[in-house]
RNA sequence: GGGGGGAUUCCAGAGCGGUCAAAUGGGACGGACUGUAAAUCCGUUACUUCGGUUUCGAAGGUUCGAAUCCUUCUCCCCCCA
């Protein structure tokens, strides 16, 4: 099976220009996708375009990463209706050095002829002066050509207007995919399907600078079947940085998937063959419930973006939070894998002393620490059943917790309903 | 400038001078159910040392008693100029 017909049968493809599936036939082509260095991590929201890239190089191909150090200057305007904020040069190439070093996860930058290998625009750029640019670039294309893209027409015809920064952004995008053209012979550009119109301003100049032809491949832009965004959560960006978000947290962004996504989804974001995620879904059809599909999808992003020992510990914290957790687990577990566990959980220090007496449970979950802003709301909260103390259903509110009920001496495990978790630090 | 209407607890929106910590709906949070889903059902939704204490735009006043009446102020909306 060859690349584009990988990405047909998963559903990836969107557009794709004539001749491009030859071209790709005859031989190893270099090929390259471009990432915004806008934060100091990739977030799933790029997986799509990392995803093309690993098919692109098992199809034997020469997958290029570019780095937008110079174009994140400019900032991308396809689907943005505002202006954007500027990032400082400092902070870009912070970004790009991070984000580089994600990518050496996902590829082979070590396979011999068709290795990985990755570029960053601010090399050929930052010497590059402003007149020669707009001798021997802007020369090429006209302002029309350029008015009639989508990305310009809407901010024209909007009210926000757009600065010559921005408008300028296609050209310079377009002219990195004449360098690679030109010195690395790489004849394709893909991306995500909000960028058809970037990257044929750059065929165009290949064309018309160079003489020469140059394909485009976009990939589609991921939907949610229930229409809201892909990869945001309530707290925010679903980071490939574990610093960012924790593995638990990337498992369980997966794992929390639709099945209706996850059927979809299984083919973009998993290396599984079509026959293997046929059987999948057959199972998962027959017992909905246990939601194979969606653990299929979690445990191989996981492991692909992190680790097996990151999965190992994400589904022992998932079965830990959401099955059936145990004090004895939680016993067995050292302190630093608790605190790994507890990761992201809201946590409050006691002194052991305070504990040595007994405290009553109000006054722990308010004073002693924030839980609660206030002791009713604590009380009418244990009444009405929803507080555990280390797994344990609190129902009395004159409880009282003592430094025996520390675990391993050290912490309490406060839960506030099913999910909330708190963490009590005994010093 | 003239005339009218309004300001209520997270939001919307009820509220005879006493029985109003304030209806109802939404949201939020808990519980049950469940697939860590959706739907549904139930509960909670000012503080409290459970004796009480502070709330209804702000400040005064009338009254035994005021979210409800009066005065002044602040802000919002509508209509006519």
């Amino acid at each position: 099976m060859n690349f584009v017909e990988e990405l047909r049968w998963r559903g990836m493809l969107h557009d794709i220009m004539p001749g491009t599936e030859d071209l790709l036939n005859k031989g190893m082509i270099a090929g390259y996708i471009g990432f915004d260095p806008t934060a100091d991590s990739l977030h799933i929201g790029h997986l799509t375009q990392i995803m093309t890239l690993i098919h692109y190089q098992r199809a034997g191909h020469k997958p290029v990463i570019l780095v937008g150090g110079a174009t994140g200057m400019v900032g991308d305007p396809s689907g943005k209706s505002a202006e954007r904020n500027l990032l400082s040069e400092e902070i870009l190439q912070n970004n790009v050095s991070c984000i580089e070093k994600q990518f050496s996860k996902f590829l082979d930058f070590n396979s011999g002829t068709n290795s990985a290998e990755m570029v960053n625009n601010y090399d050929w750029f930052k010497n590059f002066s402003f007149l020669d640019f707009i001798r021997d670039v802007g020369k090429h294309i006209t302002v029309n050509y350029m008015m009639a893209k989508d990305s310009v027409k809407k901010r024209i015809e909007g009210e926000t207007g757009m600065s010559f920064t921005e408008f300028t952004y296609q050209l310079v995008q377009g002219y990195d995919f004449y360098y690679l053209w030109k010195e690395k012979n790489c004849q394709i550009q893909m991306g995500g399907s909000d960028q058809w119109g970037n990257i044929v301003t750059g065929t165009e100049l290949v064309r018309r600078k160079g003489g020469g032809t140059a394909f485009a491949i976009t990939t589609q832009l991921i939907k949610k079947a229930d229409g809201t965004k892909f990869g945001k959560t309530e707290s925010g960006a679903v980071w490939l940085d574990p610093a960012k978000t924790s593995p638990y947290k990337f498992y369980q962004f997966w794992l929390n998937t639709s099945d209706e996504d996850a059927k979809s989804w299984i083919r973009i974001f998993t290396l599984q063959s079509q026959i293997e995620i046929e059987s999948i879904e057959k199972v998962h059809d027959a017992a909905p419930h246990l939601r194979v599909l969606q653990k299929a999808l979690a445990q191989e992003i996981t492991v692909r973006t992190h680790s097996e020992a990151a999965l190992e510990l994400a589904l022992k914290t998932s079965d830990f939070l959401f099955g059936n957790g145990s004090l004895e687990f939680l016993q067995s577990l050292s302190g630093a894998e608790v605190m790994d566990m507890f990761d992201g959980v809201p946590k409050f220090n006691i002194s052991k002393n305070e504990l040595s007496a007994e405290v009553n449970i109000a006054d722990l979950l308010v004073d002693k620490t924030q839980i609660f802003p206030s002791k009713g709301e604590a009380r009418k909260m244990i009444t009405g059943g929803g507080i555990s103390i280390n797994k344990q259903k609190i129902s009395d509110p004159l409880y009282s917790v003592s430094s025996n009920d520390l675990i391993n001496g050290s912490y309490l495990v406060v839960q506030k309903g099913k999910k909330n978790y708190f963490l009590i630090i005994a010093q």
